[in-house]
DNA sequence: TATGAATGAGCATTCATTCAT
DNA sequence: TATGAATGAATGCTCATTCAT
């Protein structure tokens, strides 16, 4: 019971639930689960949560906040796009993988929350792909990336990617984060380059 | 209620909660409500379906060995490596696209299904997986494609891109199903393809 | 368990809702003390009705619906409106006290019904109170009854004690139902009554 | 948040615990809710209040006390029965009328007290109930009222009809209060009195 | 083949109340 | 006097599944 842990109690409510949501799924894992988890009851997660879709909400929230802070940091740097975009690249991906469990749950269970929360997500996550897509199409204007294909779906198809990852890559396994990091990165930006291919002189 | 529908139950039952999971989430559609939609009752469905999540592994199933069917048919034609692989991505791109409900149901709710099912359907996701792989290692050892990156990364990144492609597409879209294909295709194989980058000589 | 009831479910619930609502009132009773009572699982409750409040809405409903039916009769009979009023008067304070807890229920609660179902016996309560009032006009028409004094008013006048019975009257204590509404009519009527009083000439 | 409300806490707690029980209803109405509309935190209502059912019970128990404080000076009063009783009534009209919300949570909810308060509250009812029906008897021995209807029977038909007022009347409606009494008295002490009816002679 | 009444276990949420500060 | 975090028990309701017919 005593978890040990000394953090606040929604900081420890929001950490048990990612790790509960992780194993069991969203709807597998009852609030007595998570409460019980984190060594309270019920009463007090409903002091600091309204809902349980609150949890959900935030796990997220604060993993894209945290990431899209870090993404304006990049983007406003100096040096050539692709330079910007690798390392920019490079961060989402470390900070994905690190926080895996986060993105898993989320991109499976997105679709649970109610439809104004679920709004609210959407539109932090539009900032965020956008400023991702200033940064390709800004490699396009430069003539390092591939003008052919459109910003937008590039962006999307690296994400998709990157999202998906949890469901064959663990930290135990053979491949370190950092290792997948770079092939990821690799495929994508080779994928975009130009000189790589076929959609040149579109 | 007359659904107008004349294919035989199960079928009907099936595409019914294809589309009912996949507007309302697996958990979030109760049997009475696939039933209902269907025009019979609960018993006739179990008559069919031991359980709910039969349901789910069913839709994934059949479209999973149809796609699997198609892609032994490329994989062993005849041609360079590259050439059979990329009508194997087209065509497992177009079926996906043709059948986006299950592939975005599946992969949002087969942690929900129980072990066992879990197991079967992996086991036939990786018999997939391996074909596909074979695909690409082919095109590494011909010098088609880049020996540096892992096969099994690289079509892990792809696949991961594709059944994420319905958080962002819709079939009425600005972008047709063919044009998706030819783009996600396109920044596959080019991120691939020698020459291309970063993972020559490794 | 046996409840040695065999009366169809649904009315077997809508009794022992009945008595429990009027002993621990509505919101001191639980879904569960109503289907234990009963013998019954919730499911099976839930199978009949799709809400608690359900249960209220229907013990007046039904009472309603036969005190309505009944008064139709006695409104439409032959003779002086004095003598038609008499006669619904003795009826509806007959079956009022033969169902009690029904009235005491309902009066007591029908403010925790949900809007729509609240707006719904309204409206049949109005059907009810109007048909009663005009055998009130009609008797000031005839100069029977005081003209001085609003129907409605009267009309609310009465109902009001007759719904509030249940405060001090009890079926086992010395005045039996008969007496009481021999006195309750008798004060009514006589307050109404040309000759008797204040409103005259108004 | 600043209530401009300078009354002292207690007070202010139950003026507005009577505005949302007559809203809501007693169990519709949480803790949480007063406070929040006083103001204040819970702490400083259990500061004042054991309960929640003592807000309850107090908010009638002050009506009462003041209505039996005026009723025994119209009862030691001079003059005819008659007379006193009826200024009695006109006043325990317009109080009751003044203070409606407190009528209606209580006779709502009374039977959500606790045992002893509802047996304490019962206890004031009655002395108050005695008093006033003393006032009929006398009428009636001094030949003003009918001696064949049990003056208990009266006093509670009539303050049933008053008590229920509220499920039809509304102070912006078209019968200001003042009327509504005299309709009320006129309509009881007419069914009372000698000459207009049914029970003389018993 | 199919019905639909009934089960039983589980769920998210609410809430009056307490108590250390 | 007053706060607000936390309790613990209860509540209405849902739902996959069973089974006699």
């Amino acid at each position: 019971m005593a978890s040990g842990d000394d953090r606040p109690l929604p900081e420890r409510l929001l950490a048990v639930a990612t790790r509960l949501f992780a194993e069991s799924g969203y709807e597998g894992t009852s609030v007595q689960e998570i409460v019980a988890a984190a060594g309270v009851t019920k009463g007090a997660m409903y002091h600091y949560f309204a809902a349980k879709d609150d949890l959900l909400y935030e796990i997220y929230h604060r993993l894209l906040a945290l990431q899209t802070e870090r993404l304006r940091r990049f983007a406003s740097g100096q040096g050539p796009a692709e330079e910007r975009l690798r390392a920019a690249a490079v961060d989402v991906i470390e900070t994905s993988l690190a926080h895996l469990d986060e993105v898993t749950v989320f991109f499976r269970s997105m679709h649970l929350l109610p439809a104004e929360k679920q709004k609210a997500v959407r539109a932090e996550r539009r900032r965020y792909h956008e400023c991702f897509r200033a940064l390709v199409e800004e490699g396009q204007r430069e003539g390092t990336f591939q003008a052919g294909v459109p910003a937008d779906l590039a962006v999307n198809f690296f994400f998709g990617a990157v999202h998906q990852i949890s469901t064959w890559w663990h930290p135990d396994g053979p491949l370190d984060a950092t290792t997948v990091g770079d092939y990821y990165i690799g495929l994508f930006l080779d994928g975009l380059r130009t000189g790589s291919g076929v959609f040149e002189g579109r």
